[in-house]
DNA sequence: AAAAATTAGTTGCATAGCTAACTAATTGAA
DNA sequence: TTCAATTAGTTAGCTATGCAACTAATTTTT
């Protein structure tokens, strides 16, 4: 289950995968980030990253550009291709949205966000520090 | 991120990756599901549930059984070794639950899963239905 | 300035996911 | 009863993911 995009739609109109899609709209909000950065964002480990750019690459949906000062980095930017195709995808993706939240109010939505945000932080950036509220599965 | 145990500690600790781990689960919980069944409870394709299940058994975690009247069936189910790995791994899952839920209480989660199988509804059985509300990310 | 440490990215190996085409067993229909 | 349809599971081909070992570029130490 996917919080952004369906697989099949996806895959279907518009041959991409969602971490595809994914990718195509961070570069499309803020182009020329390196793969680490990505990375980091995306959650994922560097070495997918340079895996799935590749296989964006061969799409000629991205290009990597080495930065002159220090060449040991590369600057991931959509193509003109990649572009069009993300903007493509947008009516997609907004009658996605609208299906995942229906019957769900943003007060619940913003709720929701909050905690998984704050299970994510629990996970990477702290240590257990709290023992009382167990939930058995 | 997992919602159930972490990777590293599950991989480096026991040899098992985090979906091993959940078969493992769902199979001490109950036995002698057919992989069918499984793939409809983890929501994963049938062909994954193959895979998954033979490298289980090359690790001698679960054994296959074929269904006597009806030969199509397999029958999964856990061995002697992979009921006690799954014991063995009990602690640290609820060492993980706790740090995963630090500072969240009892109803937050409640609301929590409520909103998430609310979505998971809605992308799976529900066709479009409201408009409404739109999350723009 | 040369050696050591760090950093960004790549590659090999393993698991895992999906789709689609397939086999084998069983059920249903003509 | 035989042939078609269905069902459970397998296999091939692709993408994706993580870890660990690696290269190349850069920075820090000595």
């Amino acid at each position: 289950m996917s919080l952004f995009i369906s697989d099949a739609l996806v895959k279907g109109q518009f041959d991409l995968t969602r971490v595809q899609w994914v990718l195509l709209k961070l570069l499309h909000d803020q182009d020329g980030q390196t793969q680490n950065e990505l990375a980091l964002i995306t959650d994922r480990n560097k070495a997918s990253l340079t895996r799935l750019i590749h296989t964006m690459e061969r799409k000629e949906l991205v290009k990597r550009i080495a930065h002159q000062q220090d060449k040991r980095f590369n600057r991931i930017f959509l193509t003109e291709k990649g572009r069009q195709r993300y903007q493509e995808t947008l009516p997609v993706f907004y009658e996605c949205l609208d299906q995942l939240q229906a019957g769900i109010n943003m007060q619940e939505i913003e709720e929701l966000l909050r905690l998984l945000k704050k299970i994510q932080h629990n996970i990477t950036d702290c240590p257990v520090k709290d023992t009382k509220n167990k939930l058995v599965c």
